[in-house]
DNA sequence: CGCCAAGTTCACATTCCGATAACCCAACAT
DNA sequence: ATGTTGGGTTATCGGAATGTGAACTTGGCG
């Protein structure tokens, strides 16, 4: 697998260098800024997997920087984590309120670091479902690149569309009713209209071809491999 | 019934005799694994009705073999269950991503970790077999696929026609009255004619085969094995 | 601003399920 | 024999559920 690419966000250069050394040694592949400003800016220019910003920071401060980078669709499915110094308990809720999928206490030892920066991308593989076992024919998903093979080309696909698939495919041969495939890929607040996934599941048949996607009247579709 | 196969998988000899001992005590087959390898070896030799898997291993962890096992189609229809210790919180997290059914944590008493377990089984009883075990001949129905497997064929019923089916099947040999079929699959306040159950129940037969629907005059039908 | 892609909606077209009508058959009673 | 009762069979029709192509909306981006 390729490396894992983490954007560091700081403005104190000290840290910046102690945890990139730590994250390289770890394997990963490491890029910093020492802004929020910066720090966006790069991060929709090379979509890394994970960021790490720090909260406290001039110009732009993490919360602002993580609000930026929920704003933007490319980087849906980038995990964000803050960095906060101990006391700043308020700090913390409201960088979860910004979106950030976790909030590390510094200072942090890199042991501790390294171990909670592993479990959240092992969360963001799984986070999406694989439908079928690749063999080289056949479908395979591949949720950490968004992209789809099919008898070995490659298919991006959309957001939407990706993931209608990935709930789809993740249990083959099972059928997904109406309320079930809504309430996971578009949430249970949206409401849109009856026509909606009928169009995408026909995007789907067009790009993927027909035989994949059953439908069974008044129940719901399956994916049959 | 037969005795229910449960495949526990832990590095710790010590946890995997007390929790064996534990499960034998109670009815269960058991088989063991001391790591994620042999685990996923042995759950697809054996398709076990549930696994118990750590979720801390060295090799392969509980969630890389979590989703491999959820990679197995033969192994659709297993439970996994994760055992953790307490504190990973995000391990959890991680383990309901890869599909784990259910989290368990330890320290476990027995009595808990046996009701947990008989909870898990009877949710997968509602995926009802009829005419014995699965073993190729006979019939099951899966509600979850809505198909029908007919001596191992796969065969795709019409929601009516399905859910007659299901009704007549729950209960082989009993037999269901016209009145209590209209209930419960039209429902109490939708009025049909008299000759509509005729008609499902013919092509029901027409479909998986004459012997399966015995009418009983003046009374109702009832599915024979 | 203007373009493009994604997502949604709209206005049909199409499919296919479910219900019924009309008829047949078998069992039994008169 | 004839009628009655309860079920079986087939063809047919209406309509709900789904398919489809195009238009519309939105948001990012040069």
């Amino acid at each position: 697998m390729r490396k894992q690419l983490i954007l560091l966000v700081d403005d104190e250069p000290d840290i910046l260098d102690f945890i990139e050394y730590n994250l390289v040694k770890e394997g990963y592949d490491v890029r910093t800024a020492e802004n929020g400003n910066d720090g966006v800016a790069l991060a929709k220019k090379l979509t890394p997997d994970l960021i790490l910003l720090d909260m406290m920071m001039p110009e732009m401060d993490g919360v602002e920087a993580c609000t930026e980078i929920r704003k933007t669709t490319s980087l849906d499915r980038t995990i964000v984590a803050m960095l906060t110094a101990r006391g700043e308990d308020y700090s913390q809720i409201a960088g979860f309120d910004a979106g950030a999928d976790d909030y590390i206490l510094k200072p942090v030892k890199p042991r501790v670091l390294i171990s909670r920066i592993q479990a959240l991308l092992r969360r963001k593989k799984s986070a999406s479902y694989v439908g079928g076992d690749y063999d080289g024919t056949g479908l395979m998903i591949d949720p950490e690149r968004y992209v789809v093979l099919l008898e070995g080309k490659e298919l991006s696909l959309p957001k939407k569309e990706f993931e209608l698939l990935s709930l789809l495919a993740s249990q083959p041969g099972r059928v997904f009713g109406r309320e079930k495939i809504l309430a996971t890929v578009w949430g249970t607040d949206v409401v849109v209209g009856d026509r909606t996934i009928d169009v995408h599941i026909r995007k789907l048949r067009e790009k993927l071809g027909e035989h994949f996607f059953k439908t069974v009247k008044g129940v719901g579709y399956k994916f049959v491999g």
